[in-house]
DNA sequence: TCCTTTAATGCTCATTGTGAGCATAAGTGA
DNA sequence: TCACTTATGCTCACAATGAGCATTAAAGGA
């Protein structure tokens, strides 16, 4: 099993996330249009090590909790790459945002402005509308009664248009639907000749290379994650009251929850605990606050469990 | 972002798995002692057509549904790793058995030869007791108490030891813990000096590298997938009875599913169609036949939602 | 032929979980 | 004091789930 490969190298991309004011944000560099990110190096204890260190050399920012996304390598990914091959492992950081001494060019961006469709809080965003359009022109350009007549379901579908439910976990999905469509930048610098167009809607900033779509792939898993696994509190700080926590999971779904079965949610699954504390200034009723009990990451609650089990005999 | 790296080399490994007489299978190389694996090469499109391609030329065994699955590079990963640092990608594939032409040496070997204490479909298996005997014995070594409490703690978390419940999901969990305790051959291979002992129990044959451990974190992520994705289909015939395609969740999850709940599980979500065939080689009573319902993965209903979404005016 | 065994299939019932929303509490500022 | 805001408690209908009883339909002897 020796190899004799063509040379190559292995890049480390780190997608850092964090919410402050009540919006989901990503850690970039060269003022929003890159990821952190760097070569593995022989000094390199382990990938994660390698993160860790490329994002706080870059940054100036430590990271917390930490876990891989997924590991990148078409031929075609890199533009203008020499005769190396490049593979990048992408990993997934949550943190609590910390401006204190930033590297130049470094800052938090939104989500939401690399993909204006997908922040649903206060219902269908005004972005949609054109990009729906844009879409569905998309489709009836299709060769084929059978291909147009797929593209309509696969957009439709992806963004829930008519009766169809927005599921707002595709965000790679939609992404990448987009980008077949050409209606995002990046495709169109991959393969020129496909103009803009005067009514091509405005579909978010674009960032370097395929950073976006690796943004696009850890929104994705951090939305389904939120969900089955207590990832929430990485992104709070150590008390906070159910507003705040039910804020910052709607920052991150992108969708407004409801408030009281929220609460109820919280105190069935024993996720969090009194502090004893009050805080004052809600704008109403004083709220407390909790802390979230570690213990539970111990305890480690299986989800919800779809296998109907037999328990006595059978 | 130009690198100067040290020479680096990427593999690809395969975890190919089937179910067949009841038994979820891995293919093998080597009489069951490796996966197929082959390094990364600039004739391959993209990684996942260099799996296909290593798996193929070394097996003759063609793949179906295919999934990246985790990407290794800890610096002591190999034994006898020269100045070349390696990483290894990791795949998932899902197919059906396939016995004709096989190359020499290629065999399809049961999941439970190599973890013996995963599969409680016939309640917890006689391994275990001597397995939980050493993991006691290794808690009691621990210097100072706290250690000591902490140990006992995680293994019988992770075993479900006591009032615990048995979570078929923590393989990797289960196997790491063991590798720790020094009661895998893997581990003693890589830390020479901690003898197998008399009382050592049996933990399962051992594998080339850290094989193994990939073969792990591939059932973890399939036991945690086959809840809440239509993937045992990928694994089954394409028509089938209910019993079938129970006994081969079963298989899968090392547990005994309660049959008439399973059953209208699989009525509600509508998974499977009948055929109108009748399997009549059942034992009892003749069985319908069913086949899966493609369309599922179009329609690609989102599991179970665990937020409280609002829906009309908050 | 009738009885026993083995599965397949249908159905019930108690319990728990979830969606929606009413009602009350406890602050702030006019 | 009133209007307004957020916090918190609680109810009610309905869906999903765990357990297990009951019936159906075949095979293989006695």
């Amino acid at each position: 099993m020796v190899s004799t490969t063509a040379p190559l190298d292995a890049e480390l991309i780190a997608v850092v996330a964090a919410v402050t004011a009540r919006m989901p944000r990503v850690l970039t560099l060269e003022t929003g249009i890159s990821l952190p990110s760097g070569p593995f190096e022989s000094v390199h204890r382990s990938l994660q090590s390698g993160v860790r260190s490329w994002v706080e050399r870059q940054t100036h920012h430590p990271l917390g909790h930490i876990e891989q996304l997924y590991t990148f390598a078409d031929r075609d990914r890199l533009e203008n790459s020499g005769p190396r091959r490049v593979i990048s492992v992408g990993y997934l950081a949550l943190t609590l945002e910390f401006r204190r001494d930033p590297a130049p060019g470094v800052g938090w961006w939104s989500w939401y402005r690399y993909f204006p469709w997908e922040d649903h809080r206060q219902g269908p965003p005004p972005v949609l509308a054109p990009i729906l359009g844009a879409l569905e022109r998309w489709a009836t350009r299709a060769s084929g009664t059978a291909e147009r007549r797929e593209r309509r379901r696969r957009y439709r579908h992806a963004f829930g248009v008519g009766g169809l439910a927005w599921n707002e976990e595709w965000v790679l999905q939609r992404y990448e639907l987009l980008y077949e469509a050409g209606l995002i930048a990046e495709a169109r610098r991959r393969h020129p000749g496909t103009e803009p167009g005067r009514d091509s809607p405005p579909t978010g900033e674009a960032m370097v290379q395929d950073h976006r779509r690796i943004l696009a792939t850890a929104i994705t898993r951090l939305r389904a994650k939120i969900k089955y696994r207590p990832v929430v509190f990485e992104l709070l700080p150590p008390t906070f009251t159910y507003l705040e926590l039910q804020q910052a999971v709607e920052a991150i779904a992108g969708l407004r929850l409801h408030k009281q079965n929220f609460r109820r949610l919280m105190v069935q699954q024993k996720l969090v605990e009194p502090t004893g504390a009050i805080e004052v200034q809600t704008g109403g009723r004083p709220a407390r606050r909790y802390r979230f009990r570690r213990e539970v990451l111990l305890e480690q609650a299986p989800g919800g469990a779809r296998l109907p089990q037999a328990k006595g005999r059978i």
